[in-house]
DNA sequence: GTCTATAAACCGATAGAC
DNA sequence: GTCTATCGGTTTATAGAC
């Protein structure tokens, strides 16, 4: 069963490399260690994909896949008319907030998706300038957008570090996991508390914005 | 000159470790690496500190020392009755994040302290517990504890969210400086834009807690 | 396609000359 | 204290049997 076995390698292997690259970066994962965790042979590494790099970048393009990826350029865009109005704006920043935080948990997508990018922008390997032009610099300039829209008269610094504390939260909660649950308690980074982050970083960003805070918050 | 030698060698390595680590974590770099930025021979690092792993912590230590980092439970209590007022709660939050940005430069302080420290918490290593148990337990106590004061109704989960802003930011600016000079501008994460970025954080965490912007902010 | 065996380079660590 | 030379182990990558 020829095209069900390459699949189930190249998969496995694809897999057990996102969730190691993810985890400890391109240094921190030997080819062995990925082998063994996909359970196929070291072999079929430079079989499949030519190298570790070669396996890296292509376990990278699963992490930024388009079609599962949260698309903040996006999300603005379809709130249309709503950007007319202080209160559409804040309903914008908040959706655009949850919905960052939602893409910690899209089914049928690899746990390791989001912490994998994020994981490259603080460990850059030769896919950084991928990451950057097709995925942070699109997001960020659409974040950075929207504030100057909200507030146009703000300095390019202020608008940037607006934008920073949407950013920097993604990536604290991908990145700083262990010492966050050391810290706290095992198990404390669920789905329910990353609810709370999202509404949490939304409010800071709103009232810093000098909007007016959604009350039915239509969940 | 033994004693001289002695203290040049072992503060060059220390030096070039530290920013090793800092930039690339523990497994990105390699003790010829070390040595050859230091400009000392390989076997130094065995002769004054044991080992790889030993010069890591030593290197570490020096990040975390007491006598040169921010203290953010200092900052609380020096507040002294400031904290029974809004106004002064606001102050406090504005005091904490503005010395938080500042402990980036801080003279006589070797420019990969706080890089290093973060490495750490996305690049965990043996240094681990001693992070958390020295540095990033009580900090990040102390800010819990503060919003707390401030919101005493409010939920476990909302209160570390609201910490996690603040660290979210530090870890941010410090581990992603590569890619956010590749959106921005080589250079973009100056001393003054870090002054803007506290400011706008501080602006988000203060109104995020309900508490009243300070007006005139007496830097 | 999958496996074993191994090459070639690099790693941390060490011995010993000076 | 500093250097060279090198050990033993691990790494990525490859050649070749099956």
């Amino acid at each position: 069963m020829v095209a069900n076995d390459q699949h189930d390698t190249k998969a496995a292997l694809i897999d057990a490399a996102g969730a190691l690259f993810a985890e400890h970066g391109f240094d921190g994962v030997s080819t062995r260690m990925i082998a063994d965790r996909a359970g196929v042979n070291l072999g079929g590494i430079h079989y499949y994909f030519g190298g570790k790099e070669a396996l890296y970048c292509e376990a990278f393009r699963v992490a930024v896949n388009p079609d599962t990826r949260v698309n903040v350029g996006a999300a603005v865009a379809a709130a249309g008319d709503a950007i007319r109005t202080p209160e559409g704006r804040a309903r914008i920043v908040l959706e655009i907030v949850r919905r960052v935080f939602r893409s910690f948990y899209v089914p049928q997508t690899p746990e390791w998706r989001m912490r994998f990018i994020v994981r490259e922008l603080a460990n850059p390997s030769s896919a950084l300038p991928m990451l950057v032009d097709e995925v942070f610099r699109p997001d960020y300039r659409s974040v950075v957008d929207l504030y100057r829209t909200i507030r146009p008269e703000a300095e390019e610094a202020e608008a940037n570090a607006w934008a920073d504390i949407l950013f920097a939260a993604m990536s604290y909660y991908l990145l700083a996991k262990a010492p966050i649950e050391m810290v706290r308690s095992a198990g404390c980074l669920s789905e329910a508390f990353y609810r709370t982050a999202a509404e949490t970083v939304a409010r800071a960003m709103i009232c810093a914005a000098g909007l007016p805070m959604p009350e039915g918050d239509g969940r």
